[in-house]
Parts: structure tokens; sequence; C-alpha cells
DNA sequence: CATGAATGAGCCTTCATTCAT
DNA sequence: GATGAATGAAGGCTCATTCAT
């Protein structure tokens, strides 16, 4: 799947990286606090540190900035996880420090993670199963490394397990980052890794 | 935490239970398709059946409308489980149940669940919390549950382990409703409910 | 050519018809000083007599209110024209006084007609073929006229002689209009009558 | 009237020539398809072959581009006229001559004429008197013509009459370009030509 | 109680114009 | 002289909310 361009008017690459850097971080700060739809686009502009004939020179519409942002959100997401992780290894250990870095990860970027979450869905039907797809780019990065494990015989798992378990790591690492009002008060942050890879992985039932 | 009463000016009780409940269903239905903010209040009554006047006759802000659906979506969840579950019986076959009921109900009322899933956070300050409370009384209900099974000996978890489990069961079974343009693809529902049990149960570990 | 009808959202067609008269005939003064561009929609509101929001209630888009006053000014031409000539009597003092008349009523609406001959092209592709279909149809009353003379043999023309000189009347009158700056120096009305009466029906040269 | 001369930033003459030489070319082909306000001064520029910044070293204001536009098209009328009428002649064929090499011109510079006719009015005060005055000069050259022939008792006519039968002339010459839409259906611009010295001539009444 | 016409704050977007490089 | 990034006033249009009937 081609990446989705915003078209800007601005001709230098190098300035249009700059001032989408600064409308990203300034979105982002916004679309955190008052959600995309609240959020008007000379707040945006402000926040970027622009004016609105500005904002205007490096989107087309306000939709593009959201999706700038969530392009870019994942963007940073998998490439902290690519830079950590070894997917290839197919061992427990390597599995536990996906999970635990994955979980890291969304900490780290919780209020990125949180916008992207729900703002997603506002993106249009151009942009959105862009965003999805990358997505599931994520979630088959645990597959892989779940794959891996079954031809080690770290466990046996089917296909179909193999990518549900993926996509409930996946899940339950952003759960981390859109149920903290309930779960920051309850574990922090080393607690809710341990707590969850041993459930993902030993399960409740006492055998 | 008591129920906020969104206050109508109409004062026959009978007619505003019925007005909301058009209301409600024609809210619904909309905001299923575009979302909270993409609707006006105008097609909102227009759905309901009546004029805008009259709507504005049982709420205050179109906030309200959001409010009152969500607080309906729960207490309709709320009100099949109840109906369906024992939560005293604390053996593992209660809890599989359980588990299978609950997502057989986010599978019935998907349309339902995305939407307050995916809107409640465009409540105001004023409501949210209450929400929010509703939330983890469904929670509650499986934290009741597997606190049973721990005192039958089903098991034997902490405390943060039950309360995490609980989340995890939550959260895991909306995800069959806002993931389902990733699941349903992979899974019909009887086999996602019967690989999540399984998963959940027993984890993956090979012991 | 069926008439292109501008939706309005509210209902009552009396109301309707009232609201776009005022419409009109703000907007006529302002299109009359400024121009159909320079002119503000919330100018044609305040020269309507009501507010912006009511002004959308009765048309869609900004261009709709230069359809409706284009649309307005050909049935008050045409009805005037209609009311006061007899166009199947077919003699040349018909034909004068069809002229004559068109002349004066082109003068008692000179702002309108100078508005719809100068803003008339800003129409979008929906609407200027049903206005030019309008003028057509008052060009094809002097063709009738003209018809009518030859058939009695008042003078002799050829169907396309007949079709141009009713072309000439009809653009000769609109002259009045569009450059009075020019010939309001030189003439009174009568006078202009008398004179393009004059040399359109006997030419200038000396036989 | 003196000429109103436009300022521009830049010093070198040759240089201003040549760039408002194309600014004038890419305006007027802009101006034909969209109008005056619907081309954007960066479109003017693009059309023209450089920058927006370039475009404000050649004028001030929007407008300016117009007025240009509007003066280079009465000029080369003019140039083309005068380059081929003799106004001193005054017999019939002269006259004949200039009404059918006017209508010639008008054909040929169609796109250019239609573009003046319809902005004309949007220039401001301080260029519209300039540019009315050099229509009542080309206005002027046809009462010449015609007061030459009545000099020489070609046909008798009043002061009045020949102000009049010159303003015709020039009016029913721009119809060819400003109705085309119904006149090229009926008429070749032979024909045209042929019909209108016809009846402009000898009018219409059997004598 | 129901209706729907009226309101106007406020939103997104455009574009003429400027000015530092 | 040429460039094009930056600016912000202003425009078209929407829609939540009110209130007279």
């Amino acid at each position: 799947m081609k990446k989705r361009e915003v078209p800007a008017s601005v001709k230098d690459e190098r300035l249009v990286k700059k001032r989408r850097n600064q409308m990203i971080k300034g979105a982002i700060s916004l679309f955190k606090q008052k959600g995309f739809h609240q959020t008007t686009t000379r707040e945006i502009a402000r926040a970027s540190g622009f004016s609105i004939g500005t904002l205007y020179e490096y989107i087309r519409k306000k939709e593009d900035v959201l999706y700038l942002v969530c392009d870019r959100i994942y963007d940073e997401v998998r490439d902290r996880m690519e830079q950590a992780i070894d997917t290839t290894q197919g061992d427990l250990d390597g599995l536990k420090l996906a999970i635990a870095y994955y979980f890291r990860v969304v900490d780290e970027l919780q209020d990125e993670v949180l916008v992207m979450y729900q703002e997603a869905k506002s993106l249009g039907k151009e942009s959105l199963p862009y965003v999805l797809n990358k997505e599931l780019q994520m979630v088959a990065m645990f597959e892989h490394i779940l794959r891996r494990c079954v031809d080690n015989r770290v466990f046996s798992l089917t296909e179909q397990e193999i990518q549900l378990f993926a996509h409930n790591i996946f899940v339950l690492g952003q759960m981390w980052g859109f149920r903290r009002w309930a779960l920051k008060k309850m574990y922090t942050l080393d607690e809710y890794i341990e707590l969850q890879t041993k459930l993902l992985l030993e399960g409740i039932i006492k055998r």
C-alpha cells in the first residue's frame, strides 16, 4: 500500500518537513486536550507557531493534519520497536522482551497513541485504510515473533491462535494508554507489564 | 455515584420516557453512520420522528443526547448480562459462560457498543465520570465472578491479577466490536469465543 | 426548458415567496452598486432585512441569489411587455409601440436590467442556460411581431433578417441601460426612442 | 485624457514592456476562461511565466492587470482599424468597409473583446473613465466617417443621429462577440456583416 | 406540548499582498 | 530583479440553540 502523500504548496522539501513537524507536534497536544473536531485550524496554526495562512501552505484540508499525525505516530512506534526488537530470534525471552518493550513504547507515547486511537476514525475514506494497514503491520510484527517461537517449538499454536494472540498483545498494549484512568490507579507500568505478560503467557488455570 | 439526570421541559414522565426512547434509537443509528460530531441536531430530531423544537423540549444540549445514548447502551448490556449470568456460582464453567455470553452481547449490540466506545470521549466533564463508572461496574461483574472462583480454589490469583484479568475480558470483548474490520475476516463469533477463552484461561506456554 | 427550482429549507411557501422578494430587492440594489462578486452574503442578508442564517434558509449557495435575481428580472420585463403589447396585430404602429414600450420598460428597470446584463455570466453551468433561454424568449416576442408584419406585407424580410432584427431591437434596448453613461448626455428617453425607431425602421440611406 | 500609468518597481523600461506583454497575454487567456474575479494572481503569474513575487514588481494591485488588459485590447482594436480604414473618404463604400472591417476585427479578437466587455465594469473609479474614454474614441471614429458622408451628401443625418448611429454600429459589432452563443447558430460572419449592413443602412420599411 | 423559522457565533478555507533572501 | 514563503483579513456557509406561534 503506497503512502498517501499530502500535497504542499511550498516547494522546499526541507522546509515542508520542518513545518510539518511543528504542525504535528502542535496538533497532537491539541487533539489530546480537546479531540480533533473540537480543535480549530487556527488553534493548530497557533500551536504550530505560524499563521493560519501558512498552515494551509502545507496541507489542503483540516483532515490532512489528522492523517499526518496518525501517520507520524505509527512510524514513531514502529521505528522504536524495530530498533529494539529482534523478531527473528524465536525464544520465550524474545517474546517477553518484545511485549515489554511495546508496552513501554505505548507508555512513553501515551498521549500520541491515545490521540491516534480515538481520532483515527475521523479520517476520511481516503486515509483510513492506509492507517489501518499500518496497524496491521504492527500486529504482524508480533505474529512474526510468535511464528518463530512455534517453529522453535517453544510453544504450539495454530495459525489462527497466533493471529489472535498478536491482536491481543497489540490491544492490551493500547489499553494501557486508553484506560489509564482506571489502570494507573492500580498498577505501575512495571507491574502492568509483569502481570500482563504472566496472564498472557500462562493463563489463569492451574494445571 | 448518582445518576446524572438530564432535565426536560416536558413534565409528563411517561412522555419523556417515550420521546427519549425514540431519540436514543434515532441517534444511535446516526452516530453509528457518521459519528457524534458529524451528526446534526436536526438529523437527530428527524430520525427520532419529531421536530428540532421538540427535541429541545427533552434535552438541554446536544451532548445530552450522547449521554443518554451511552447511558442506555450500558444499561442494555448490563441488563442482558445480569439476566443471563449468575455471578455467585464461582466455577470454571460459570466463568466461561460469562465470557461467552458477554462476547455474544457485544456481538449483538456491536453497533451500539462501537458508538459508545468511540464517542464517549466527547462527553463533557459532567457526564464522562458517570459513564466511566458504569464501565467499571461491568468490569466489577467479572471481578466478582473471578473472586468467587478464587474463593473456591478453581485457580489462584492475587487481587491485582483479578482486576487486570477482568479488564482484559472486558476490553477483549469490546475488541470484537471495534476491530471487526480485521477480526471478522479471520473468525466467526463462535471461533472467536472459543479461541479467546482458551488463550485467556490457559495462556500459551506449554507446561 | 423547466424552471430551475432553488430549494429552501423553510416549508411555508407563502413565507418563502415573501423572504425571497426581500432578498431579491436587497440583492439587486447591492449588485447594482458593487457587482455580484464584490457583494458578500452578509451584506445581502442585511439588505434583505434578516440574518445570514436566515438567508441560508432560503438558498443553498450565494449563486442562487444571482439566479433568483436574474430569473425575477426577466419575468418582470416579460410580464410588463405581455401586459402591454399585442404581438399578433402585425402592423407598423404595433411594431413601433412594441419597441417604444420595450425601451420604456428597460428604462424603468434600468438598474435591474443592468445587473442582469452584467452579472448573468457569473451564473454556473446549471443556471446560465435557463437564463439565456429566457432571453431568447424575449427576442422571440419581437420575432413574432415582425413575422406578423411580414405576413401582412407591411415590409418584406427573410427569416434570417427577422431574427437578426429582433436581436438588434433587444440589444439596442439594453444599450439604453448599459451605456447610459454615454447616451443620457445626449438624449432623453423619448428622443432615444424616436431616433432609434427611425434608424431601425428607415435606415440611413436616402432613397 | 492622459494615459493612466501603472507604476512598476522595475526600472528597465524594455523589461517592463516585455513582462507586461507576457502578463497581458496570460491574463487574457485566463479571464476568458474564468473571468477576472475567479482568476487568482498566482494563476496570472504562472500563466505569465513568472512568479507571484515578480508579478508584483510590475503592478501594484490585481486590478492593474485588468486595466492593462483592457487598455491593450482597445489599442489593439484601434490600431487594426486605423491601419485599414480611411475615415476621411466619406462615401458609402467607405462606410460599408469600415463596418465590415470593424466586425471582422471583433470576430478575430472575440475572446479579447468579450473579456473587456464583461470585465471592464470591475475596474475601479480610477481606471474606468479612462477605458470608457477609449471606447468613445472608437465610437468617434464611426462618427467621423458618418460626418464626412453627410458632408458629401451621401445621406442626411442630424448630429444626434450621427452619434446614435455610431453607437449602434459599435454595439452591434460587439454583439457579434457577446451574443455569439445565439448568433453563431444562425449566421456566418459574412452573413452577419452583410445582413447587419443592409439593416443598418436601409432599414426595413418598404418605400 | 409541538413546531419550525430565526439567529449569529464560529468554522474552514482562500487569496491578494508583502518582504526577506 | 526574481523568488516564493508568510501573512491575516475576509468570505461562504453551517448548525446548535431559542422562542413566538
